[in-house]
DNA sequence: GTAGTTACGGACCGATTGGTCAAGAATTAG
DNA sequence: CTAATTCTTGACCAATCGGTCCGTAACTAC
């Protein structure tokens, strides 16, 4: 055989997850990759078809580390509005003092690359499919929802809207007060 | 006195506008804003200190042009829930086949340049606060918003996060029947 | 040990980036 | 008319872009 790689493929990809996320496509050069990976192009290269294949990567280990972990947040026990107050608290969390306030990776690449790159708009669609059907089996947890599969859907694009909205609102550096109030609204309403 | 320049600013700062909001600021080139406004560097650096500038003055365009048409849908006649019918009516309309899904220019400014620019941050968190008030200035022509200030404050917010969210949505993909159920929720509960 | 294979690092590539300079054309004041 | 001003055009700049090549180091199989 031969010299084996002395790099974990998904520590690096965490890595180009994590500035994908924070600069969007067109504001990563290949350089900032090599800073966030420790790495330098052309092991990335041999991983990686090209910079574009990293990007779709970094989406695609997004939605299998944060979007379930929000998964998993769901799916946690308690009713409905129970479920969603802790979804909706994690996401006002991040515009505590200090924190990041990074947003949603697949809001930042629909605002940046949706148009851009078909292949990543229609795993956007999808992603966010999911995320949808995520909350309306959360929804299930609760009457009436666990009965009326209308209702279910109805409050999930609802409450999809809202979450969306409040990862740009936080993105954007909304007050952390604004964003109390209205994930208070959504929650009480569930 | 001397030469009088040839293109009026205010038509190459709508160009501008409009590449920055498809393309975002990273994504557009200065190529791209010579071929939007038809002008060439020289004459574009002599209205503006540089890119940065252009995309600042791009994003106040825009506050001035549509945010401010968005206030006048909601200032139109009617009750509360009419008017957001009306403006969640050309939310989803932005869905509608063939239709750009440009979605919103702050939303799209908040993901991709919140974070690297302290002061689009600024004027994004200013912008999203003025239509904020006109939610809550649309919300008063009903009762009971009209006298319980608190009521108007926190459905406005509400208001604001899924009109937000439904915006990336749209540039993002999603199915237009999804977002039609989201906004006839969000509007009946007005 | 040796041969064979693969990873690594850095030099290197043409193209494009944002931005500037210089020269000439067009305009007005007088 | 001339002088002064400022516009437009296109060449030009260094720096950076994404991406490739190649020599060498490091490893395994035998």
């Amino acid at each position: 055989m031969a010299r084996p790689r002395e790099f974990e493929p998904r520590e690096a990809l965490d890595d180009i997850m994590s500035v994908f996320w924070r600069q969007g496509y067109e504001g990563t050069s290949l350089q900032d990759i090599e800073a966030a990976t420790g790495l330098n192009k052309q092991s990335l290269y041999r991983v990686f078809k090209d910079k574009r294949a990293m990007y779709r990567a970094a989406l695609r280990r997004y939605d299998e580390t944060e979007v379930r972990e929000t998964a998993e947040l769901l799916a946690r026990p308690g009713d409905a509005r129970r479920k969603f107050q802790r979804l909706f608290d994690s996401v006002v969390a991040e515009a505590a003092p200090g924190a990041e306030r990074r947003g949603c990776f697949l809001c930042n690449a629909g605002a940046d690359q949706a148009q851009a790159d078909p292949e990543t708009r229609a795993f956007l669609k999808a992603a966010m499919g999911r995320i949808e059907t995520s909350f309306q089996e959360a929804l299930a947890a609760s009457a009436p929802y666990s009965r009326d599969a209308k209702a279910r859907k109805d409050m999930a694009a609802k409450i999809l809207a809202a979450y969306f909205g409040l990862r740009v609102l936080v993105k954007s550096g909304a007050p952390a007060s604004m964003l109390k109030t209205a994930a208070r609204q959504i929650v009480s309403e569930i």
